[in-house]
DNA sequence: CTGAAAGCGCTTACAG
DNA sequence: CTGAAAGCGCTTACAG
């Protein structure tokens, strides 16, 4: 038999409304009435319907959290420091991906429209989310990690000045042959126009032919430094958009008889756990996965828990990002 | 402003009861009058609060999902398994982890008193989550993932049988000398006792000096091997319990100038995403992880849906694993 | 086939 | 300091 407020305030003989004052701990109760509450509670290991008080309150206290998938690497990584606020600030993750396509949307779209959460946090969210009208006319607040998306407020790392990093370290090793291994999508552009800037910078020819496409995987990355030897290019130093990438550029090169890093330094992006465990191990980027997910259920809760000063929940943030120097670019 | 199922009724004349019954799809609606009312739904975009009806049902549609943490490889792909299910179920995922201790666990003591879902998936619980009293006195539908938790149902990958295929392929290949770096745990015992096993049916000397010990980290299998040569043991192969440990063992052996697989053939355990990139690649077990999440959830789910047949919600269940040959034991 | 009323378990003005 | 009543937005017997 499941206990109730109305079963609590029957044995401390006071009102449901005494007892949700002693709950919600108003000031205005007698100690001794409110003593005798919290006994009864106590004893009868009560606790309020979560449901019960969402609906009274008009709030779930539930996050939303809606990711692509969560099997890629560093996915984990982020939910985990988004687990670790939202969790300290007494909320829950209610946890969605868009895994299934159409069928994902349209459940989003609903717990969108159903109320589902208080707040939403969305991590890499394709445009069909970002679009979504159910979303957009809403007044929900809504934070979005790792790539900026307006109107939302936007948590990220600076891959940019993370590429950059890269080419410095290339130069600086007069490493200045450079080819890179691209990918799809914003984030291998953004990447690669920091690393550009450098070079240009430091007025080091970087033509398009030093640039190949691959996507993100090993198999993609091996063709594509194939493709790189193939064409005759000269060049002492790769930089690959990912780790994964970098890892199949490891494999090809060493099939093309380059040494590494003796004959070409490769640097990759985003410091996976395979990273350091590749031989030899990848020079890379770090992304500050978890200060990430950090970062945006702050800001989220910020606005949930009407903290109106410090960050207001507008405009971008910017974590940096770290250049881990290992044996593939010394 | 919030359309409710009031303002629904109110603009198709009819009464809430009506409203609520074309939402429920019960038969007896005159057929006219639920166009009518399906139409004043399509036209506001009116989508019941989620609160309410869970409130009046006494069902939340929500699956609680309670991990150890995020970040570890492997936990994306079961949850993956899991969310794939609950939602094509038309449920939700409720994430919680026990990342941080004891508030934490206090925190699910407070979600399972609130009824805050209306079924649970532990995955690889500590003993303080399993023999929570909140959870044993209540009635909630509970599946346990990886790892067997009396009086709970349980979904399991066969670790013992996959140990037991490593020792055989190692035997198969004239690998008789062998070496074992197991771990702490439950998870590392079952794996140890299926490889001892078929040694022992094979008539194979193991006695414990060929056992080492170690934590789940690279660094520590390394160092768990470089004993194991010190020891002045002969061996002629290495199994680790997991394959960050036998990446740590392959770095340990290089060291100490042993040729992998010519001297030494290693397999690991797990097939993580780093185990295609170590040098040489490694021989391992792969886990049955998505499905792992996958059949938890369909039976938590068969349960709440209340699918009287199949599967039963009690016992263990068993998914094999597969051994993934590679260069470090061809 | 349809609706009025009670109920799910809380909170919140309001009145005292 | 305390309680009766209304309300949050639904569903569900019950009656017709």
């Amino acid at each position: 038999m499941r206990v109730t407020i109305a079963e609590v305030a029957r044995r401390a003989r006071v009102s449901k409304t005494t007892v949700s004052r002693v709950l919600n701990n108003k000031s205005d109760v007698d100690a001794a009435t409110a003593v005798r509450v919290r006994e009864v509670i106590a004893a009868t290991g009560y606790i309020p319907s979560a449901g019960a008080v969402s609906l009274a309150k008009g709030r779930t206290r539930l996050v939303g959290v809606l990711v692509p998938a969560l099997s890629p690497p560093g996915i984990g990584e982020v939910l985990q420091g988004v687990a670790d606020v939202v969790e300290a600030s007494d909320h829950s993750l209610l946890l969605s991906t868009t895994n299934r396509g159409a069928d994902s949307l349209e459940r989003f779209t609903r717990q969108v429209r159903a109320h589902a959460f208080d707040g939403l946090l969305l991590l890499d969210p394709p445009a069909a989310v970002t679009d979504n009208s159910a979303l957009r006319d809403s007044d929900l607040p809504v934070v979005v990690i790792d790539g900026a998306r307006a109107p939302f407020p936007s948590v990220a790392g600076d891959d940019a000045a993370g590429a950059a990093a890269v080419a410095r370290h290339f130069l600086s090793r007069n490493r200045r042959r450079v080819a890179v291994v691209t990918g799809p999508g914003d984030r291998a552009t953004a990447r690669l126009a920091g690393f550009r800037s450098v070079l240009g910078e430091a007025g080091v020819p970087f033509a398009d032919d030093r640039v190949a496409e691959a996507a993100f995987t090993a198999g993609s990355g091996r063709s594509a430094v194939r493709r790189l030897v193939a064409s005759g290019l000269v060049f002492d130093a790769v930089f690959a958009c990912d780790d994964v990438v970098a890892a199949g550029v490891l494999i090809g090169l060493r099939e093309a008889g380059r040494a590494v890093p003796d004959d070409v330094a490769v640097a990759g992006f985003g410091d996976l756990p395979l990273s350091a465990f590749t031989q030899p191990p990848l020079t890379t980027v770090r992304r500050p996965l978890r200060a990430l997910g950090e970062a945006a259920a702050r800001r989220l809760l910020g606005k949930l828990l009407g903290d109106a000063g410090e960050t207001p929940l507008t405009g971008p943030t910017v974590l940096p990002t770290d250049l881990v120097v290992r044996a593939s670019a010394p």
